[in-house]
DNA sequence: AACTAAACGGACCGATCGGTCAGGTTGAGC
DNA sequence: GCTCAACCTGACCGATCGGTCCGTTTAGTT
């Protein structure tokens, strides 16, 4: 803390806010010079801060989830169980960075892991006490619910940012799928992890 | 078709099969090169049956998802009109460049335009029918579904292959969304079309 | 068998990307 | 204000991609 000079902690404040920005505008494919640009450093210093792409990706990706996890935390306490659940699912859509942090070469780092699995816990937590009050259906899991983000998530992505507030209809709908009254045996069991293996 | 060599056609059948199958196991992103090796054909021969990149990927996703569409067509003739819309959607997902067609890119092409209009076209057929005869709720058209479908593929995309079968209890999970008995307001309107504007 | 137009193949091109490095710049302790 | 390590920068590198081009091969006709 006390060897790190002021411009560059005041750089790297840049630099992850435009990479946050451009990823969520334009996908994790923009490059790194894009990035550098809007951040108004050299694409040098980026690579000075973060060894790789990938590391850049996982420090931004695992914060989002991080903030999701105290969101979810914060819900717990909440009066109305069902609510809170589809609230909590609510702000996973929103921050659509969601998905691609999900991506099969990111789980690959140990802070996305520890993120994704701190994500399920509380998850399983908002699940269970919804599922004891009676708003959701027995038989959905921890995993479900993230999984069910992401599919809300990816349900508009076809037609971009045309209808801004469209995802809500879609995770209306499949929230409507977690109630008990429409519950119907579901085929197969429910994962045991989010990484393969 | 009489001025048409023998080996092109024989080639242009090998490309096809070698891409369609390249673009399931690895996604669009994978290389010409590499599709080329794999149809056992020069990477120029590659380019003299289709100008461009999205041009292969127009047509084999066009056709995969008019097949779709002769799938939907076929069910609408079936006694149980709601396990036929299911079925429908299962077929959707199972074909997993669906999602691959529907990225803002592809859908400038007028082949993937008509097919997706022929698609909507006929899950509202199928939608109707089964809102008609009680198994879904009735303020779901033939957008949704295909939306829908697009959700249930993408559910499982952050596992990969690991658990073959899991889209089915997603899918099953969003199909209880569809029944009547859970069917809550919707906050948003569905969507006028699949393409912007 | 000879001919030709169509088709093939792979070296080649320009663009772009992630990542590196040498050299100039600057913040902080004295 | 002097010094030096930390920091910043943009030219540069190798790899890869979509797409082009031209010399070669081959299918089909007479």
């Amino acid at each position: 803390m006390a060897n790190v000079r002021a411009d560059a902690v005041r750089n790297r404040r840049l630099l992850l806010d435009a990479a946050a920005a451009e990823f969520a505008e334009h996908g994790t494919e923009v490059s790194i010079a894009r990035i550098a640009a809007r951040a108004g450093i050299g694409k040098g210093t980026v690579f000075r801060h973060f060894a790789t792409k990938e590391q850049l990706m996982a420090a931004i990706f695992s914060d989002q989830l991080e903030s999701l996890v105290a969101r979810g935390e914060a819900l717990r306490e909440g009066a109305d169980s069902g609510a809170a659940l589809l609230e909590f699912m609510a702000a996973g859509v929103e921050l659509r960075s969601f998905c691609q942090a999900f991506t099969p070469a990111m789980r690959e780092d140990p802070q996305i892991r520890a993120a994704s699995d701190r994500l399920v816990a509380v998850a399983r937590s908002l699940t269970d006490r919804a599922c004891r009050d009676g708003f959701v259906r027995d038989d959905v899991t921890g995993h479900d619910v993230v999984l069910l983000i992401n599919a809300a998530c990816q349900a508009v992505a076809p037609l971009g940012d045309a209808v801004p507030g469209l995802w809500r209809r879609y995770l209306s709908m499949i929230f409507d799928g977690l109630r008990p009254e429409a519950a119907h045996p579901l085929p197969v069991p429910a994962p045991d992890s989010l990484t393969p293996g």
